[in-house]
DNA sequence: ATAAATGGTCAGAAAATCATCAACAGTGAG
DNA sequence: CTCACTGTTGATGATTTTCTGACCATTTAT
């Protein structure tokens, strides 16, 4: 459950901010001052700042600074005005985004949300998996095989993603499963062979000779150590 | 380390931008009249210039046509009234922006920051993009085919624009919707199935069978690789 | 060698996803 | 204000993918 810091002095808004952001399954901290939200935050650790730019005890832009010169937690400012926005439009603070009053709640969470799955996605996940001559690429959702081109459905680039990224590890069935459609349990095991069957008939020339997805006897399947 | 070029003539604001330039990482020259910071420039070749434009012995506005001539330098206009901006712009300086006076030294750093930050992403996007009789000039914002020009609402170009930097790779529908208008979270991903399907319209001639805008199922949309 | 267990393949059913359309809303120009 | 244009939305039918169970092939254990 992430953690979101709500630095504003209307208690107001904090205050319809902090239902909303509560029911989206996000954890809310609030300060209503410049000063005690730098100080929650050290103690905090949030993981995303909404941070208002007029704020008694200490100005939102030094607030934003200080935190950029310790750690890089994203930074969603609150602006009166469109006007201000245009000093910050550098965003030499380093804020990942900004929302200008009046806003809806909602836009407020659909930002949030927006600017943790930007971070995520760019930071965690390796962007690319080479092994022999496949090469996939997880962002831009492409196979190639000897530089061609290979289309997949949803699943099939699932599955191959995930066992290509460890080969030599046998996967057993009911992992490549829960990689190919989330948590989901149930499901009956042998749908995953079906995937297979069609993943080497798109990437093995002698299908009968797999050189790329094996057969784990008893166990399930792997990618090919090369 | 990035090097700017100041050219204006108060000593005063001169010193003021050097020491926030700097701190900010900046190597920076500085030139107080208009014909020494064009012969500086030519001497330093710096990657951007800030420059005023009252100036005594050259015109700001003749430095800044001159470096235009020889190259494409980066150029911040720094100018004392919104007013003299709506000249500027009529004539098509090709100043990449501009901040009028007064401006917090933090502004600037912040816009030259900006500046550079556009520019590298654009370097790293094709400006140009052609694939079979489409030709696609995302600089100019024009499409032709087969010499033809065809109109676009801004929408589409967007759409297109985004697809076709990078050819063969799939976006997300949520990707085109931030594409297309900016930050949305919020909005109808279905939205963009319209506005592919006026796309194609626009392009293929075979519109079941798209030979530039890839359904990716499951996905999203690609345009066809080269 | 034979039986038992596991894997491969296939085709139809079910589910998910997509294309298209028509109606509606917002915007700016005249 | 009206009109034209652009963008949005929800519904419908079409398409693609995924799932499933049956049947046969292969592997393993005895």
């Amino acid at each position: 459950m992430p953690k979101i810091l709500i630095i504003e002095d209307e208690p107001e808004l904090v205050k319809v901010l902090r239902s909303y952001l509560e029911k989206a399954g996000f954890g809310v901290e609030a300060a209503y001052r410049g000063d005690a939200g730098l100080s929650l935050w050290k103690q905090k650790r949030p993981d995303l700042v909404l941070l208002d730019l007029n704020l008694p005890g200490m100005d939102g832009l030094d607030v934003a600074r200080e935190i950029r010169r310790k750690d890089n937690t994203p930074i969603v400012m609150l602006t009166a005005r469109v006007e201000e926005m245009d000093q910050l439009i550098g965003l030499e603070l380093g804020a990942d985004d900004y929302i200008t009053k009046p806003f809806s709640p909602r836009v407020v969470v659909a930002k949030v949300r927006a600017v943790l799955r930007r971070l995520d996605a760019a930071a965690e996940l390796p962007q690319h998996v080479q092994v022999a001559d496949i090469e996939i690429d997880l962002d831009a959702h492409t196979v190639t095989k000897d530089g061609e081109f290979i289309d997949m459905t949803p699943t099939e680039f699932e599955l191959l993603a995930t066992l290509a990224a460890q080969p030599g590890r046998a996967f057993s069935r009911l992992q490549l499963l829960e990689a190919s459609q989330g948590t989901a349990y149930e499901g009956y095991e042998r749908t995953i062979d079906a995937h297979i069957k069609n993943l080497r008939a798109k990437l093995e020339s002698d299908s009968k000779n797999p050189r790329y997805i094996e057969t784990v006897f008893g166990v399930g399947y792997r990618f090919a150590r090369q």
